[in-house]
DNA sequence: TAATAGTCTATTGTTTAAGTAGACTTATTT
DNA sequence: AAATAAGTCTACTTAAACAATAGACTATTA
């Protein structure tokens, strides 16, 4: 299950899609449109600012927009950029990787059955765009 | 991610499937060949043993084994068995789902990526078994 | 009846999520 | 150019979930 975090800055990102080329998006409305914590969505584009997905303007008729179109941007970078792994397991994940401590990878049929299905999720999520989260 | 507890319970599963229908299994045996912090792999398999997968036995030469044949339980049903939601999100699990608070289902290009997803992953994990996780 | 091994209760530590307070920046208005 | 309004940025606090640990208790076998 992805993080509150990850669920947040996914709908926040496809809520800036469909505002894209229009101006900054102020925090207050993502957060109202999107049922998110205000306080927390501030940290949260923040750091997708820091990543380079988000623009900022300060002052009046400030805030944030998308740098890019929402095409360039695939839901698996997305999700990675607020640290959230795809893969089920740390031994399968690509971004996160870490090896297990008890298991001979080439054997294991655990890793292996983990393999597949994070593969299969990266086929779609590799695919997707933030465009596609544009509602309606 | 997996939660750890749940990493745990199929990485015990996996152990257990290699020694169907020899008798009990020692705890502490598991927990040093899988490298299982002891004292979480008991509640684990309390857990199992409560929901019918496992049975144990105690005192002198007891322990832990599977009731049915590693070939009967799908990782699917394992991994909710310890409670470890398999969907990315709340809104398209099938076991724990919990509606948006701020998105239409039919319309919202998230939940359609993610029940994607979803399918794609359970496609896999309803066919693999314990019975697949047994090293070599 | 002594030793073995699972069961139960309680507690601690760590991470994630959420909320609060206030400082800092920029743009507009006058 | 100064005041003010609108917005972002930074730091700290609280709450809940998750992970791990400790020890007493109960059942079984030899």
């Amino acid at each position: 299950m992805l993080s509150k975090k990850t669920q947040y800055a996914l709908k926040a990102l496809g809520y800036l899609a469909g505002k894209y080329g229009q101006g900054p998006v102020l925090i207050s409305e993502i957060a109202k449109n999107k049922k998110i914590p205000i306080k927390f969505l501030e940290t949260i584009l923040l750091e997708l600012k820091q990543n380079n997905v988000l623009e900022s303007k300060k002052g009046k008729g400030g805030g944030y927009y998308l740098i890019e179109s929402p095409k360039k941007t695939t839901l698996a970078q997305a999700i990675r950029l607020v640290g959230g792994p795809i893969a089920l397991l740390p031994c399968v994940s690509i971004n996160f990787y870490e090896k297990c401590k008890d298991c001979n990878e080439a054997t294991c049929g655990l890793n292996k059955a983990m393999l597949q299905t994070r593969d299969a999720t990266l086929k779609i999520l590799e695919k997707k765009t933030l465009a596609e989260l544009i509602d309606g």
